[in-house]
DNA sequence: GTCTATACGCGGATAGAC
DNA sequence: GTCTATCCGCGTATAGAC
């Protein structure tokens, strides 16, 4: 069977086992090896699809940043926008958490992620805000979502606990952060957001309506 | 030269050249045959200091987070000693961004990590934050922290002008990044800060003063 | 405590048959 | 458009000499 009579392989089908892959066993564990076998086939029938494993790689990342929903922005106002964009990226990136890292060093090169820029960059300038503030505040949102997104705060801590015995004054109850995993997390998000979204009306009001 | 007269390696130059490697050229750079090129050395070698390469990682990941000068929190008032730490944590991170995705992933195993928690989490619970509140201001400060040393943000963006043309109507100036990077990241990391421990100091008046 | 030798598998990618 | 065959280097780790 050299040729199928129909191909087996496609950009869309590669790319969503890729990310399966990444997902469940880290950005390490793809090799075109292991997806061409996830996808029963051989490595080199990719190269008939992506020139190399990195363009492989810049398609995941375009995908998951291309479903982050902007129409906020030209429909509500800026800091209700933020907010309501900020759950949808947080949301995007703590799907693919192994995918944060690549996602946030070349998003210039993803076409998603520059729509993603101009939408947000765009709204704070129409809103009135001069242009280096909207550059620092999306810098600022940014920041704050891929760190959400990265890793659990509250799995960081392991669950035994004979760890903090004795030398850790304060952290006699760090052994059950494991169990409020969600509430940690979310919350702290919350929280966040709240100060900088709170932070950022403040502000406008002294830069732009004052 | 089977066995030399004096050992030419040990545990601090083994660190210390892992940490080089990993900063110049990523973390996947390291391996254990290009660690011990670089200090003139076999493989196996490394052997007789760390049983494995994973031990090596934790080594290196906690003489970083050990830099981080907690001082401040036995010291300072908690807006004050916080944001002096946010300044510490970030400097120790941003020097080694490669790092970053490694020591946000289990800190909890690393005693360095274990102690700058327990100050931080030690200041707030002190300063009469109840305990929910202190772990998901920690949890924040971590998030912001962390996203804003994993990478640039002004340097995601290519210095080619001809890229955004026509395609994205609000980045006619984002190649423009590229020359102001510290502005940028830096202006947009006090931003944030500004914004988070304003928050924090609005919401400790009603839940703890209040 | 460092060496040499070695085991054994995985990595990305290409050439050419069908 | 997928296959088989293949290149060639790198990966961690162990055994045993000195």
């Amino acid at each position: 069977m050299a040729r199928p009579a129909r191909p087996v392989l496609n950009r869309q089908r590669i790319i969503e086992t890729a990310t399966a892959i990444i997902d469940a066993e880290g950005l390490a564990a793809l090799s075109t090896r292991r997806l061409a076998r996830e996808l029963r086939v051989q490595a080199p029938s990719l190269y008939n699809h992506f020139a190399t494993k990195e363009e492989i790689l810049d398609a995941v990342g375009d995908a998951i940043i291309a479903q982050v929903d902007l129409s906020t922005f030209g429909r509500d106002p800026w800091p209700v926008a933020l907010r309501t964009w900020a759950h949808a990226y947080r949301a995007a990136f703590a799907a693919h958490p192994n995918m944060v890292p690549f996602l946030v060093h070349a998003p210039g090169r993803r076409p998603a992620a520059l729509r993603l820029a101009d939408a947000v960059y765009g709204a704070l300038v129409d809103a009135g805000w001069p242009p280096g503030y909207a550059t620092r505040i999306g810098a600022t949102m940014r920041y704050f979502v891929a760190g959400s997104a990265l890793g659990s705060f509250a799995l960081g801590f392991p669950a035994d606990p004979a760890l903090y015995d004795g030398h850790y004054p304060h952290l006699g109850d760090a052994h059950r952060l494991h169990e409020h995993r969600a509430q940690v997390d979310d919350g702290a998000f919350e929280l966040g957001l709240d100060a900088l979204v709170g932070g950022f009306v403040t502000l406008y009001a002294e830069v732009v309506a004052g």
